[in-house]
This record gives structure tokens, sequence and C-alpha cells, in this order.
DNA sequence: TCGTTCATTGAACAAGCGTTGAATGAACGA
DNA sequence: TCGTTCATTCAACGCTTGTTCAATGAACGA
């Protein structure tokens, strides 16, 4: 039935490693989707197979266990850089923020609420957490700036997690920048640490 | 071996409601109690159970069902009312959020928590949060009051969450009047309605 | 071409879950 | 005192979970 130029039907071509490596990046793709959409404990092996097109049996042959494809997924997942220079840190925490806003950050979030979840997923992240506000931290020219970067940084938390969380909310429909313009005043009081 | 005036060690006296109502109260207690310290997905009847010296069964034959217990803990806990005049807004919920700071609201967390988790939490806890965001709104003379309130609400569960659930962080060790007084000009900033 | 590697599958396991229903025995109303 | 109610337990069910392991068959190196 079918011409005679084609070998096969449509059996993904390439060599044996390209396979492979191109199905494993399938199963990481499915697995952060579904750890984002549903959380760490409602993922299952075996919907993350599915997704995938493959046996739930290949999922562990590959990654080993549920809770190390959830750390790949968190080693996969790069954490903002901030680097700026003492003063500027309010607008660069800002500048940051709207891309997150606006690019829908899948692995992130999925990090962000396992971590809220799941005490496993808590350790794979607290050191980057704590790495994160480090950075914020030294950039903010105040001897409490520990403790304002903690607080900033959960700012963010509650902001992202709002926003892609509860559906029906002013901040899940807002224009990115809407949000930026209100939120500025508020990161800059804590960032630039001058009291009012 | 025990004197003549106890009629028995110990087995709890009191009426039959009384017992139950009593044994019901100890199962909602630690049903809270679990909700709040591992979500509700890794919350077992059998672990509620045995915390309030019971049998599995008897949960369910008290609630119904895992997600209707769940429900009753929600009932049990009641949201912060806002009533504040406008121009008021911003000291009136850093009030609310000085005293949850200090009073580790057990329920209330594990409320928001399971929120992000649950889809059925989330549902039961979506209109009460709304209905808490539309306080706020109204007492803020802004055109955007809606959009605001809802950011506001956003940072309020980004530090409580923040601070209760990220162990090894300096929102966790740090004095409630402290976090307040860092963040007494943002929110200010966004319940006043004026901009910079 | 032949033996090996290896991506991939299918079936099965043990454990844990929410849930059910029968059984027990003490408190209760008449 | 007797029959009923009901708080409480016990054992079991069906299901889903993460995980394992033998089997298959195509790609591979020699």
């Amino acid at each position: 039935m079918t011409p005679e130029s084609a070998p096969v039907p449509a059996p993904e071509p390439g060599s044996r490693a390209q396979q492979r490596s191109r199905t494993e990046a399938r199963i990481l793709e499915a697995a952060t989707r579904s750890f984002f959409d549903v959380g760490y404990e409602r993922t299952t092996i075996r919907a993350v197979a599915t997704a995938a097109n493959v046996d739930a049996g290949l999922v562990m042959h590959y990654f080993g266990s549920k809770q190390a494809l959830f750390q790949r997924v968190v080693d996969a997942a790069p954490l903002p850089e901030i680097d700026a220079a003492p003063g500027q840190a309010g607008e660069h925490i800002l500048a940051g923020l709207a891309d997150r806003l606006a690019n829908e950050p899948v692995a992130s979030l999925s990090i962000l609420r396992s971590m809220l979840t799941t005490p496993e997923a808590a350790d794979a992240v607290g050191t980057a957490a704590i790495r994160y506000q480090a950075q914020i931290a030294q950039a903010i020219p105040a001897p409490d700036a520990d403790l304002r970067a903690a607080i900033i940084s959960a700012v963010l938390l509650g902001i992202t997690v709002s926003r892609h969380l509860m559906k029906a909310d002013a901040l899940a429909d807002a224009e990115p920048q809407e949000v930026i313009r209100l939120l500025r005043p508020a990161i800059q009081s804590l960032a630039d640490g001058r009291d009012l």
C-alpha cells in the first residue's frame, strides 16, 4: 500500500544512541510537565511513560527511581542569576520577574511547588534557593540584607505561585507589565535598604 | 489496687455523646496537624487514626471520606476578616500578618499548602480566598484595586509559606516585628493606591 | 554473517492506600 | 431487666503505586 521510496512508515530514524537520547529527552519533558501540572505526589511513573509514548519500565531503567527522575528535572532547570551592582538590585529583580511572568517557566515552577509539598524536593532545591538569596543579599546595601533578600524571594515566590496556581485570580489575567508597575515601589523599598 | 472512690482507672468518663464529640475533636485535631505537616496527599487516614488513638474505620465512619475530613478541617479554620476604612488597609493587613507570624496558624497553613497541591482543596478554598481578596480590594482607593488586592494576598501567601516551610531561612528565624517593619513600605505602596 | 549489545516491552511483585462491612460490647431508654 | 442503640474494632476488599526482571528484537562491531 505504501510507495516504494519509504523503507518504513515513521519509525523515527537515527542511530541507536540518537534514538536513546531522544527518548530520554521525551521522558524528561513529560516528567517536567507532569511535576508542574500535578506536583510530585500525583505524578506517576506510568503517566509520565504514557505521555512520552514509552513503557513505565523504561523510565525506571533510564532514571532509576521517581526521585532520581525528579532530581534530573531539578538539575535541568537553571535558577536565574543575579549579579547587580548595589543599588541596582531592585530593577534587576523586577526584570527577572517580568521575564518569568511572561514566559511561564515550567521547570522552575514545578520545583517551587514540589518544594512546598515534598521534603525530598525541598532538600534538592534548598541549596540552590539559598544561593539565589545570597546573590540578592549581596546587592543590597543594608545591614539586614539577608532578611531583606529572604523577604524578596518570598514575595517573588508568592507572586509566581499565585499567578499560575490560582486560575480565577486577578493576578492570573493581569498584564506582566501591570504587575511589575505595581510591584516596583514594593521591591525597591526592600532592595534599596533605606527606610521610609 | 486502686482506691474505692474511682469506679474505673481512666476510661475517660462522660456520657456517650460527650465521648463521641471528644473523640471526634481528637481526630479533627490530629487531621489538622497532619495536613499541616505533610500535606493532603501524604496524610493517610491510618496515620490520623493512630495519632488520635482510634481505628481507621472510625475516622471513615465519622467523616465519610478523606476529602470530607479535609473539608471539615477547612471549614473549621476561619479566614481573617478585614474591615478597614479606605486608607487604613495597609496597617490593618500588617497587623493581621503580625498576628499570623507570631501565632503559627496551623489550620490556615494546611489549607494554603493543600491548595497548592490538590485540586479538590483548591476548590474548597477558592471561594473563601476570593472573598478575602474582595475585602482587601474594598479598602483600596484605586481603580486597579482588584489587582492590587491579588498582589497583596500573593505577597502574604509567599511570606507565610516561606517562613514555615523553608526551615533554613532568614525569614524563619526573624522576629515578626522585624519582618513587619521591612514589609511596611511595600504593603503601604500597594494598599494606598498612590504611585511613586 | 554471527554473536553481542541494548533500547524497549510485558507481566508480575510487594506495599500502601481509601474504603467497607460484619462483629463486639458497653451505654441507653423503657 | 431486656432489647436497642451506637461507639469502636478487626479483617478484608480492590486499586494504584513504585519497582523488578525476564523476554524480544533490531542495531551494532568484528
